[in-house]
DNA sequence: TTCTTTTGTAACAAGGTTGTAACCTGTCTC
DNA sequence: GAGACAGGTTACAACCTTGTTACAAAAGAA
């Protein structure tokens, strides 16, 4: 291999190190797991104030983490013009896929936690 | 059901929670899903150095996630006498079981981290 | 007119987390 | 004696993250 290839091939492994990376520092986030989580739960589209009130934290961590999950493509949000606003939160396909893990991941942690009890 | 029931369970109910919580904070720590899988990828015990050059962190960072899983009882470690000291960390029964989770989970971020290059 | 509701945002103080640099042990080698 | 090695620990400054509080918009109800 030409040592242009390899340095090609490096900065290629680089990148999807990057983005690897990327992602797990978005699932590290404070309730990030746990809004997946509940999400996952339902399979329909699902009101901000519900999640906050699921999740349970604030306002703020809440908008934050639906907004990077908005931001990488993981929920659609979707604004009706009622009064008092109304706001749906749904997961895309994307994130769907992810459910299988993310079940099987909290059936281990409940596991745990009934066992520690 | 009584009162005092209810509050029993509610109790019961709130521990419980608060154990899902603590696990989920500790896997969220930074790093913390990189170590588990690490370790996750090669089935014999894994020495410290080796630990943090593929999770590629600092000493105290590896150090404070281990320590933390050993706390929790999903690694274990075992020291050995020799010139110059060698550490060895294993994953517990416990944290094996959460293997096929983790792998399908880092599947799908692999995946994602593919398609979006 | 003022209150209520939902869904947020902005600013900020308080607290938590990180990496760096320095240091430590114990023994073998130069 | 000085270095080197593995595997850490400690202290600390810099940075990041969180929750709280205040605020906003829009329109129907009291």
């Amino acid at each position: 291999m030409s040592q242009e290839q390899s340095q090609r091939m490096q900065s290629m492994c680089e990148s999807a190190k990057a983005h690897v990376d990327d992602l797990l520092v978005l699932l590290s986030k404070s309730k990030m797991l746990s809004t997946l989580y509940v999400m996952n739960c339902d399979p329909d589209p699902m009101r901000f104030s519900e999640i906050k009130k699921r999740v349970d934290s604030s306002s703020t961590t809440v908008a934050r983490r639906l907004g990077e999950l908005e931001d990488h493509g993981l929920v659609t949000r979707t604004a009706y013009a009622t009064v008092p606003a109304t706001v749906e939160y749904a997961l895309t396909k994307d994130a769907i896929a992810l459910q299988p893990s993310l079940e099987s991941m909290f059936e281990w942690v409940l596991n745990r936690a009934d066992s520690s009890l």
